[in-house]
DNA sequence: AAAAAAC
């Protein structure tokens, strides 16, 4: 009861000091003056010294060593003793109940329990011990063990038990400490190793300590983001946005989300009302930016996901407007996370443009982690993929648990061919839907909840479906096409043995995919999967034919890209050199398309893993 | 060659 008073007195503390007499109405709070109730704290309280430049930040990498008795209050965490005291029980907050955050976690702690075990178990945390990890750079923080070792802070604590995350992954023991050190970041990572967390922990737990005073210009139609994440497909970002919420709940930091697709108006308002992180696709970004609903200019933390991804869907020079041609902080005044998957020369020089004195990680796949996945390759002509496709699918019938039946996803190559196969499906009794491009992001987002819930247990897709989208208890994975690169043929299975729960991946393989059977037979072999003799053979044919193959072989510690001739063509050394400012990078170790995660089949690919740590 | 992405 007092906290409801006291959150209204900070609110108008805050907007009066914000609107500096200007009439202006915004309800938008900065996180840094949220967190306090008002009784004790008002703007002249801020962390000793006031206001620090915003850019004093990012390099200086001592910002998280003063005092932080700016979160964690008595009227937020302390509260009536219960854990989540703060927010839960305000029945009209600083917002004055307009936009009440919704529990992502559902209504109440506890009763997780309900619907079997709880989400993380049957992760093989063994299986993460003897992770390659190799990091480069000047000075890179050791990694931490749990996550009890890192200061957080308590909302975010209590938001990591909620999630019931025990220990963190290795990508997230190493990339926390290095970003909570205020350090830019290239990092192989892919779906399923915990990435999301990784960068989302230390960007909320920075702007929670956010001791910059400054102020966010006043601009009343135009939102100022203090961190922007960008990611490839719409429902990669709509995901991104869904964890972040769950990292972020009872912070006071607000996410939110903005991608094509989707009415631009809903997106706008949720604007207005206030951000703190910004996550995006590109090009309803650039949109925002045009019409100045978007100022970049208090960025002080981007995490750019799935890089490769981008760049290979055309998104670099949205990517270059965005990060270079607006108004965001130069590297340096920023702090940036580079996440792809591959490290081939566009990313080589992204990372050079984008970062600064950054440290590379490359953290290598678990175990024997695809170990949980049971790959399949079986000869189909053409003409019986389908026959053959229903064969597949009365077997998963019988093995459907619950009554319902198994949840079967099937890549295909092209947006026709997924129409015309969810048709065929259907209209011969398969309840199947199906995503991809061509449809309107109702109907995506749409068919993505059916098969979700189990409503449709087949859902057809193009490669849209195939990264980092989190569709738990996805029994089989069936290549009905094959892509023509492995490293999609790795992100399509690994939709399936996550949680630790045991998964299948049917490839149907025919002479149009002679261009894969090297990397194929490769990846099966190094993955323990039993080989069809006629698969080695296609493999040795390709191998000679020059088809795909993946570049220079090598394991971890491949081919220096500096060596690549393709790559040192127009100034030798140029990416070397840009690289090594300050002596880091991805120097030698991790060659362009030859090094890490290219040729590692996912150096960072963990299948097995739970959702929540994608 | 196809996929994705702003209106």
């Amino acid at each position: 009861m007092s906290m409801r008073t006291s959150w209204a007195d900070s609110v108008s503390a805050a907007e009066n000091a914000a609107a500096g007499g200007g009439g202006n109405r915004s309800t938008y709070v900065p996180p840094h003056l949220r967190n306090r109730s008002a009784s004790s704290d008002s703007l002249a309280a801020l962390p000793q010294g006031g206001p620090a430049p915003v850019n004093a930040a990012p390099t200086g990498g001592n910002r998280w060593a003063g005092p932080r008795n700016d979160y964690n209050r008595s009227g937020y965490s302390g509260g009536g003793g219960g854990r989540g005291g703060g927010w839960n029980n305000r029945s009209g907050g600083w917002d004055r109940g307009r936009d009440r955050e919704v529990n992502p976690f559902g209504d109440d702690d506890s009763t997780e329990q309900e619907s079997g075990e709880p989400e993380n178990t049957g992760i093989n945390f063994d299986a993460y011990e003897d992770i390659p990890v190799e990091t480069s750079g000047d000075n890179v923080p050791p990694p931490v063990n749990t996550f009890a070792d890192i200061d957080l802070g308590d909302a975010l604590n209590e938001n990591i038990r909620r999630c019931k995350y025990v220990r963190p992954t290795p990508v997230q023991r190493h990339t926390i400490p290095i970003s909570l050190a205020g350090r830019d970041l290239m990092a192989c990572a892919q779906t399923g190793s915990g990435k999301t967390a990784a960068f989302c922990f230390p960007i909320i737990s920075g702007i929670m300590r956010g001791q910059s005073a400054q102020r966010a210009p006043r601009m009343p139609r135009t939102a100022c983001p203090l961190a922007l994440i960008l990611s490839p497909t719409r429902e990669l970002s709509s995901q991104i946005h869904d964890e972040a919420k769950k990292f972020a709940y009872q912070t006071g930091v607000k996410v939110v989300v903005a991608y094509g697709g989707a009415p631009i108006n809903q997106q706008l308002r949720e604007l207005e009302r206030g951000v703190d992180i910004l996550v995006a696709t590109p090009g309803r970004l650039v949109d925002l930016l045009e019409r100045a609903r978007v100022s970049l200019q208090m960025i002080r933390y981007l995490a750019l996901d799935e890089a490769d991804r981008m760049l290979d869907m055309g998104f670099e020079p949205q990517i270059r407007k965005i990060v270079e041609q607006m108004d965001m902080p130069p590297p340096g005044l920023r702090q940036t996370m580079l996440f792809s998957a591959t490290f081939p020369k566009e990313i080589q020089r992204l990372a050079s443009d984008f970062l600064s004195k950054y440290i590379f990680l490359a953290v290598g796949r678990v175990g024997s982690s695809t170990d949980l996945i049971v790959q399949r390759v079986e000869y189909v002509h053409e003409t019986d993929k389908r026959s053959h496709l229903m064969d597949l699918i009365h077997a998963q019938k019988a093995n459907g648990s619950h009554g319902k039946q198994a949840l079967t996803l099937v890549f295909v190559e092209t947006k026709k061919g997924a129409d015309s196969l969810e048709y065929w499906l259907c209209s011969n009794g398969f309840p199947a839907t199906t995503i991809h491009g061509d449809r309107t992001q109702q109907e995506r987002e749409y068919a993505l909840r059916s098969f979700k819930s189990g409503n449709t247990p087949i859902l057809v897709a193009t490669d849209v479906a195939a990264r980092g989208l989190d569709i738990p208890h996805v029994a089989h994975v069936v290549n009905f096409d094959l892509p023509n690169d492995i490293d999609d043929y790795v992100h399509r299975i690994g939709r399936t043995g996550r949680a630790g729960k045991s998964g299948l991946a049917t490839a149907f393989f025919n002479e149009n995919n002679s261009s894969l059977a090297r990397s194929l037979s490769e990846l099966m072999q190094e993955a323990n999967q039993e080989v069809p003799a006629w698969l080695s053979r296609f493999a040795a044919k390709a191998s000679y034919g020059g088809g795909k193959n993946r570049r220079g072989g090598g394991r971890f510690g491949g081919r220096d890209f500096r060596r690549d001739s393709s790559f040192s063509r127009g100034g030798a050394d140029h990416y070397g050199g840009g690289n090594m400012s300050g002596g880091y990078g991805a120097t030698s170790g991790y060659g362009a398309g030859g090094g890490y995660g290219a040729s590692g089949y996912g150096g960072s690919y963990s299948p097995g893993v739970t959702s929540a740590w994608d």
